[in-house]
RNA sequence: GGUGGGGUUCCCGAGUGGCCAAAGGGGGCAGACUGUAAAUCUGCUGGCUUCGCCUUCGGAGGUUCAAAUCCUCCCCCCACCA
């Protein structure tokens, strides 16, 4: 265990939006590297959807930083809470899913977690493993401890009971169960998104009637998605997930709106906070043009998940489709020998090689002028074209396709 | 349980018998421009064998030459009252 309380406190406070309470938080890290007593950092997510996200990383870098540091790190797979679905931060009640696919789910996000955390140095549960077994006077008392007054006093549910939305009665069970886990692994600090505030705070309320000391809340500021305007999430498909190859990972973030490159920079990279800074500086008095540090930021993210110069790669790749209007040197390949002739009508084709919905929406495309076949525009609805030898079909700026004439020789 | 208000295309939301594939906004896609897939401006945005046809306005029936719009039953949501 790292023994520098100022080196530990430094680490841990990058990017931190809040710690409930400061003092307590300060007392406890140094008692704990004073004792040697590693402090337990909990915090789950649920598997309601196969990926992890740039957004859920936030989380788990900082849990990272304590592992580091020589910190018990505890994951909860909320597999029985995903059944429940968390309100934080909606205006809707989500929709349920089934046990099955959540677990599947689970099954992903295991490999992801570790793809930033020691897998050796980590305690992993599913809050099933106690929720599947807790009997309905376990559950009543657990209720019993938190009033609908409390629960309503959370901004979303407030929201929506005034603003005429429904909230369904389980939902209010979502809270207690993410705080009974708390109970359950015996946290002392619990992390989560800003928006997990009220959630956290539930799990410190309710400890001490388990005969345990309240946790520490820690929240991380949300990470905003690719739109720049709603929180990092797969429902809002302004995401990047860890597992995006390389290339669509990079292109991903090139293409977050220029005020968000600090903020990705700070909670989603290992960038070194000076550099951050330095960034930051430059790009207030407009010194540097921000698609320099933009593409360094991507690049970086891109060797995290992917290794040492894939970043780079993804660049060079980028840079020639991008910058310099040029066909990528890979793409998908379609076979037109499966046509007769290799003749085939323009918009059939667009469809079935998978660059259109419909023939509808080719149409549309042909006509906004979005479809060129080897650099040339194609004007015409009623073309038909024939392939003779491989050619590149491409829609709008990023879309391509090869086609082939399916003879290897 | 009672009374009243609602369920519209990806989302929000107009539309109360034909001019409705359905206003407007958002989102998405494309074009121009550019410093990037940013910003801005423009166009498109149900399907098809596209001067026409087919499917769509919670569900099922019905009235009508004609229904998202009228009637019947059903499902769901909200508010107030109990």
């Amino acid at each position: 265990m790292t023994k520098n309380f100022d080196q530990q406190y430094k680490t841990l406070m990058r990017g931190v939006a809040e710690i409930t309470p400061a003092d307590e938080f300060k007392e406890r890290l140094g008692a704990s590297i004073e004792n040697n007593q590693p402090l337990r950092v909990k915090q789950g997510f649920d598997p309601t959807a196969p990926d992890i996200h740039l957004g859920h990383t936030v989380g788990i870098r900082k849990l990272k930083q304590f592992q580091d540091l020589g910190h018990q790190v505890v994951l909860i797979v909320g597999d029985y809470t995903a059944l429940v679905g968390d309100p934080s931060g909606r205006s809707s009640a989500r929709p349920p899913l089934g046990h099955e696919e959540i677990l599947e789910n689970a099954k992903t996000y295991q490999d992801q977690f570790f793809r930033i955390l020691d897998k050796e140095k980590t305690e992993v549960h599913f809050n099933g493993s106690w929720f599947s077994k807790m009997p309905l006077k376990e559950l009543i008392s657990l209720t019993s401890k938190y009033t609908v007054a409390r629960m309503l006093e959370r901004d979303d549910f407030e929201k929506r009971y005034k603003g005429g939305s429904p909230i369904f009665v389980h939902e209010f069970l979502y809270p207690l169960m993410q705080a009974y886990d708390s109970v359950e692994i015996k946290a002392d600090i619990e992390i989560g998104a800003t928006e997990q505030k009220f959630n956290l705070l539930v799990g410190r309320s309710i400890q001490p009637d388990y005969g345990l000391r309240g946790q520490m809340i820690l929240t991380m500021p949300i990470l905003v998605g690719l739109d720049g305007k709603m929180k990092m999430s797969k429902s809002s498909g302004n995401y990047v997930a860890v597992d995006d190859p390389p290339g669509e990972m990079f292109g991903k973030l090139m293409s977050i709106p220029d005020e968000l490159i600090v903020s990705y920079a700070e909670l989603a990279s290992d960038m070194p906070l000076a550099r951050i800074a330095e960034i930051r500086e430059q790009l207030q008095s407009g010194s540097v043009n921000p698609m320099a540090p933009k593409k360094e930021l991507a690049a970086l993210i891109t060797d995290m998940y992917h290794g040492a110069g894939s970043g780079d790669a993804a660049r060079t790749a980028f840079e020639q489709v991008f910058s310099h209007g040029q066909d990528p040197e890979d793409m998908e390949e379609f076979d037109m020998s499966r046509y007769t002739d290799q003749t085939i009508w323009i918009v059939q084709l667009l469809t079935d090689a998978g660059l259109s919905k419909s023939n509808g929406e080719a149409r549309r495309l042909i006509a906004g002028g979005g479809v060129s076949l080897d650099g040339e525009r194609i004007e015409d609805v009623d073309t038909k074209i024939k392939i003779t030898r491989p050619a590149v079909l491409k829609v709008g700026k990023r879309r391509f396709r090869r086609l082939t004439t399916g003879t290897k020789d």
